[in-house]
DNA sequence: CGTCGGCTTGAGGGAAATCAAACGATGTGG
DNA sequence: CCACATCGTTTGATTTCCCTCAAGCCGACG
């Protein structure tokens, strides 16, 4: 069974059961309801209504919008066992385009089909709560980085962030694993233009602290990384580190 | 009756009842239980735990979180008739401080009151729950203005949003309505520093668009700084203004 | 009257954007 | 099999937006 990522959060322990039962009656909705999707297909149009969600079974997703005059920005991106979409179950109609990133494999669930389940087991709709509550936890995070951060600082923080999500969900346990995104992805969820992001991966490289390469992270000196994102983490992140980062 | 929010966003129309009455019953719960707070007062510090939310009467809050540097991010603004701190009915701790900018009157539910309210009127659950999505919502928006907006065009997006805001709440029905921010404060909102929002503001005030002095903010033409905020509102507001502002 | 917090303005520097072009893979059709 | 088109990456030169540093100003307040 894939970890979920309340297990890592600062979820209340005592609804760690709730989310758990919660989360399995979802998964056992899902069954059989697969959908593949090629790279670049959308999931939901920008503007546009939807009448289901979705569960990640294999697959990178991206939430984004796109400005009239082009500029971009990624808002987020899910990883397998993510839902996604949960929001329109409460809204007529979302601006943000939902996408993948890969080819993608997800469980689909009709929000009737949800209602019902909501009634019938109040921890399904506890678990929809949490989601939304763990993504805007996320989004917070995000917003100092975008608005406080330096590229070094945003970059650094986001492989390490992916490293760490990916872990939990146990499909890495090294340094380095495969990221489905072109550098342009990169700056869009950055917030930097790809020309930038590139310099900035060149440094890295040639500090020998990380590179990305035919779509594949390798993390070489996660220590200098975290030194360099330590500023913009949380204080959660930080204090996981506080042992390793002596103080000077 | 203080106008909701809830009115003017993208709430499905089938659920606006149920929110309505949830919002009723934790209306209900606060009274009585109102505390005054002084400005800059924190509510809830950063790496603290909370057992309770609150629901503003008068006055506005903060939610910021501040770097070991000394860099600040203003994530959220809290106005009258919001909810604060409903994420930590799940989390056990949170990075964010909550503190007044004004000073202001909010009535405290506590956890446990809350959790009982909504085991028997499910309404409230749901209300909780529209609360957290509407939040990410909002932040999804930020997140653009953060990442890929200019210092014009997040100032001139955070004054019409603002305005809207309080609108909605009747807090003001012109084109000019009180901000109870220093410039230090909007620039940690936006990502600016003092220095720069300041010129920023020169610069609207030299363009006739909008004046901000002695705590006041007046729009004079509305309509400009509606271009300036275009590019980077979302689908629904730029329909909103689409009438008014003809293409080329 | 002095000082303190917030506002304002100037001068200079730096981080990231823009503009422009080349390069390397990958794929496709003649 | 090679021409060539496409997509993503890489690098250089230049510009611009915003930051930093610094100082003066204004009103509030003890």
């Amino acid at each position: 069974m894939m970890a979920s990522s309340a297990d890592q959060s600062q979820l209340r322990p005592e609804l760690l059961d709730t989310f758990r039962r919660g989360d399995a009656w979802i998964a056992r909705a899902v069954v059989g309801n697969d959908k593949v999707f090629p790279p670049g297909q959308p999931l939901v149009t920008a503007g546009g209504a939807s009448d289901m969600i979705f569960r990640i079974r294999t697959g990178w997703l991206v939430r984004s919008r796109t400005l009239p005059d082009g500029r971009r920005q990624i808002i987020s991106l899910y990883l397998p066992g993510d839902l996604v979409g949960v929001k329109s179950l409460l809204f007529t109609r979302q601006p943000d385009a939902i996408e993948c990133l890969t080819g993608a494999t997800v469980g689909v669930i009709h929000h009737a089909d949800l209602h019902r389940l909501c009634e019938q087991h109040c921890e399904v709709a506890f678990r929809l709560m949490w989601h939304i509550a763990d993504e805007e936890f996320r989004l917070h995070k995000w917003m100092i980085s975008l608005g406080r951060g330096t590229a070094e600082e945003r970059l650094a923080l986001m492989f390490l962030d992916l490293r760490d999500r990916l872990r939990r969900l146990g499909l890495t346990s090294s340094e380095s694993f495969r990221l489905p995104m072109t550098q342009q992805h990169i700056g869009d969820h950055l917030g930097l233009t790809v020309v930038h992001v590139n310099r900035m991966l060149r440094r890295f490289r040639e500090a020998r602290m990380m590179t990305l390469k035919a779509g594949m992270a390798m993390i070489h000196d996660a220590d200098a990384l975290q030194r360099i994102a330590g500023p913009v983490q949380d204080v959660f992140q930080r204090e996981q580190h506080e042992g390793g980062v002596a103080p000077a």
